[in-house]
DNA sequence: GACGAACTACGACGGATGTAGTAGCTTGTT
DNA sequence: AACAAGCTACTACATCCGTCGTAGTTCGTC
């Protein structure tokens, strides 16, 4: 049997995002913190889910006196990462562009953010020194 | 009691995909459609998910003969756009500027890509007007 | 040393999902 | 008219997901 499921899901990853927010903490901080942001869980429900994001291998956990005291173990960047290419893949057929012209053209970038994209594109073009591995993902 | 669940899951996606790739047309065609691409699924799950995507709204149906044609009743931007939203929200807090930045930094666009995200830019640049000062987004 | 508070382990439960089988109706072809 | 082929409706079922409740353990306090 492999094991059984390894995606984080979405309530699994609300959880995983206050413990990016807050270091290896405790159970009830966590809860603490999803209270705080007005999403009510009971204790156990947190519990359950770390519970499985430990199964899952997305964090670590270590007794510390009474309580265990969870860590992440995967970045924010990465699990960010993964999913957002999951989501091309799923939309677009894995080619990010469509995406970015989408969102340029959603207006919903402020100028600010329009000119800092403009910059990261002007350095882009300077050093357009054939990175290896374009690796055509498809 | 509200409608059950009105999300498109996965799987039905990708049949709502088939659709708008094909246009109207029958279960067997978009079967057909799917198997081409590789993804084996039994003639009565094609079935099951057109007809969970009608009572979800997503689809609709006329018999014509003695089997359905099916149609799209909403555009691939609507749901694009929905889902992408959606996975903005969770992921960065409903910004969308980071996630611009880390598809333009990710190395997946290619050199006319990036020329077309440029001349985009500049339209927008043309009619947006406004020297802002340091305004702090968020 | 018994009590209550806090913690964990485990089980549970209804609804969603992915996937398909079966049965029965329809229709073109012998 | 009887059949085979194709179509839909309905049912099924294992797993996942979101959500907790209960029970048993541990530890600090009267």
């Amino acid at each position: 049997m492999p094991p059984r499921q390894t995606e984080l899901s979405d309530a699994e990853l609300e959880v995983l995002k206050a413990l990016w927010d807050l270091g290896p903490t405790s159970v009830r901080e966590v809860m603490n913190h999803l209270h705080a942001q007005g999403r009510e869980l009971a204790y156990t429900t947190v519990l359950t889910f770390l519970t499985r994001l430990k199964a899952k291998k997305y964090v670590t956990s270590k007794k510390s006196g009474q309580a265990y005291i969870y860590k992440a173990k995967v970045s924010r960047e990465k699990v960010t990462g993964s999913r957002l290419s999951s989501l091309i893949e799923q939309l677009f057929d894995g080619a990010s562009a469509p995406l970015v012209l989408h969102l340029v053209q959603s207006n919903k970038l402020s100028s600010d953010e329009l000119g800092e994209l403009r910059r990261l594109l002007n350095d882009l073009d300077d050093r357009d020194d054939q990175a290896p591995g374009v690796g055509e993902g498809r």
